[in-house]
DNA sequence: GAGTGGTCTAGACCACAAT
DNA sequence: TTGTGGTCTAGACCACTCC
């Protein structure tokens, strides 16, 4: 690995495109220990500075967690930090709790051209189609369409009933698919007839919808949800700074 | 001013600190440059590496723009700053077009209890009040009501229609408040009947309804904005990471 | 006690902007 | 040419974790 051949890129942003790699293609896993600063310093031929400035741009962005006195590891998805990172609704009183779920449907379908628009597949690619309310406080409160890239998740459609209540660890630990950054268009739309019934609510009633597509480490797209929401109780919080 | 007393926090949070209270102090002002590193650096014993570490926290939290070879300068809000930041509403196809407003009302009130509540403020307290109408492409597309402390802001309610388009950065011209956070309250609501009038849409039918709590450099809730915006050919964009 | 990341320093050289 | 921030290095010491 030749880093010190003349720069055309900050050598730290080199490092870090290594490091980025090697998380990419499995050689280090979630949870895994990092070697240690000094050792990847001398193996890169660089400084510990450098390395070290790497390391921290990328804990910045949650792709590594580092510990004083233990070490740096390669970010784990669990159902808290995927809660906190992900999921922005929160009761109007301000408190956040875990949805609940029940699976309606799962298969392999052929993506409707919308699906393929956001994942850019083909005409004749395969997702995996998942439909499920989400119960907050044991009352519906969201109408949730989930569709993945078939040939990503090989046996995820099989889960049925036995998916479990989040997904982002799960594409993390079964299939080495992490999920580093979502992008989420909000509208406001009349109810549906399915959501309205599945939700409780009169058909035509305002809900709230969250087009969502979720980005691997490297920006592809790996899934596309849709959720519908009732706001009787609920609200979407975002933070701009 | 005593730097290397005890450290109970790390040097370049303290020098941090100290240049926050600068710039909120209005000794640093928006669009000013500030001294260069190795003069910082000297005035308060600490070496430029402390320095620098300080100053580039600032830049990324927006406090600060770093320019090689300019400078480092406080940062100044401009319409287009303002709109990348602080504006998340944009047309279905993906372009981020300026609003124009219309101006329907402007005037000093008596803080409504929710107003209070959300800007901290007492029983008595006088907030001015503004509704105004915006347009995207020509169409009304959102039905604005801002809310903001009349004693933090005198002689706006005077303004009128002479109201200019953006205020953050009118705030930070005239009157030294700079918008550096907001949070944002996101339901689907059924439109009151003032609001379905003005953006020409059916009383009930669907609004996005942003509630918003604008915070100045040290977090004090300088503004209470709630937005209604028609959802046919805008969305609104949030970007998890 | 040994090993980890966190902080702080000092100094060199580079890229860029202004003059 | 001068001064700015951007990068890179080398080394010291501290705080924390684990054995």
């Amino acid at each position: 690995m030749e880093l010190n051949a003349p720069g055309f890129r900050p050598l730290y942003r080199q490092v870090q495109e290594l490091f980025r790699q090697r998380i990419a293609d499995g050689t280090w896993r979630p949870g895994q220990a990092l070697p240690a600063e000094p050792r990847l310093a001398a193996e890169l031929n660089v400084s510990q500075g450098t390395v070290r400035k790497a390391l921290d741009e990328l804990a910045a962005q949650s792709i590594l967690v580092r510990h004083q006195g233990r070490g740096t590891f390669v970010a784990e998805h669990t159902e808290e930090t995927a809660m906190f990172r992900f999921f922005r609704l929160a009761a109007d009183d301000g408190s956040r709790l875990l949805p609940t779920s029940r699976v309606l449907s799962c298969a392999v379908e052929r993506a409707a051209p919308r699906a393929q628009d956001r994942l850019g597949l083909g005409q004749g690619d395969a997702v995996v189609a998942i439909r499920r309310l989400r119960l907050l406080a044991d009352r519906p409160a969201i109408y949730e369409f989930i569709a993945a890239p078939a040939e990503l998740f090989p046996g995820l459609a099989e889960l049925g009933d036995d998916l479990p209540n989040t997904l982002y660890d799960l594409y993390q630990r079964r299939w080495g698919v992490t999920i580093g950054r979502a992008v989420e268009r909000l509208k406001a739309v009349p109810a549906p007839l399915a959501e309205a019934e599945a939700l409780g609510a009169g058909p035509g009633d305002p809900l709230l919808e969250i087009d969502r597509v979720a980005q691997d480490l490297e920006g592809r797209a790996v899934e596309w949800r849709v959720s519908h929401c009732r706001c009787d109780t609920l609200h979407y919080e975002s933070v701009l700074e």
